[in-house]
DNA sequence: GCCAACGTTGGC
DNA sequence: GCCAACGTTGGC
């Protein structure tokens, strides 16, 4: 089993959106760029656990988590011209942009990024280095265990 | 294959 | 809204 870190804007998809979706389940389309896009299709497994982040938003921090629930398949949103996300370099011949659905597990007591940078324990988290961009990152074991036992207080 | 220009991300 | 940092594009 492997951790990861997914950011969401919660304007698009919070983690109450997905704990009120119907079988709580999502697709996390809208990933656009190559590594974060390997991370999810080549790397991630079902049964992955993922920290729900929340991005671009007036208080940036772990919100959740979700499970990793699907097989990779096509993010429908490159293939539709007015979606946001539309892709014209890419066809359903050979898409471009790969996903897989993730379901809700808990919210949990919310994580700040601050907290995360002034934790010394995180220090080489992947979400905190300088410059980082990519909207999925892997967490370690050890990241995971700090963050779910330390800063959300879970078992 | 290089690299300048441009677009995007995302915290502040 | 600003802007640093990064990724992508496309001419050469």
């Amino acid at each position: 089993m492997q951790f990861w870190l997914m950011k969401s804007e919660p304007d698009e998809v919070s983690i109450d959106h997905l704990a009120n979706l119907p079988a709580q389940t999502v697709p996390w389309f809208g990933v656009r760029n190559y590594q974060a896009r390997n991370f999810m299709c080549d790397a991630m497994q079902i049964g992955d656990l993922a920290f729900f982040y929340h991005s671009g938003c007036a208080e940036p921090g772990i919100a959740g988590i979700c499970e990793v629930c699907s097989e990779p398949y096509p993010d429908e949103t490159q293939f539709i011209a007015v979606n946001p996300y539309f892709d014209p370099k890419s066809s359903p011949d050979k898409p471009r942009w790969w996903l897989r659905d993730v379901r809700f597990v808990s919210k949990t007591r919310f994580v700040s990024l601050a907290e995360m940078r002034a934790a010394p324990e995180l220090a080489n988290m992947r979400l905190l280095a300088r410059g980082n961009r990519l909207s999925i990152t892997p967490v370690s074991a050890e990241e995971w265990q700090f963050i779910t036992q330390h800063l959300m207080g879970q078992q």
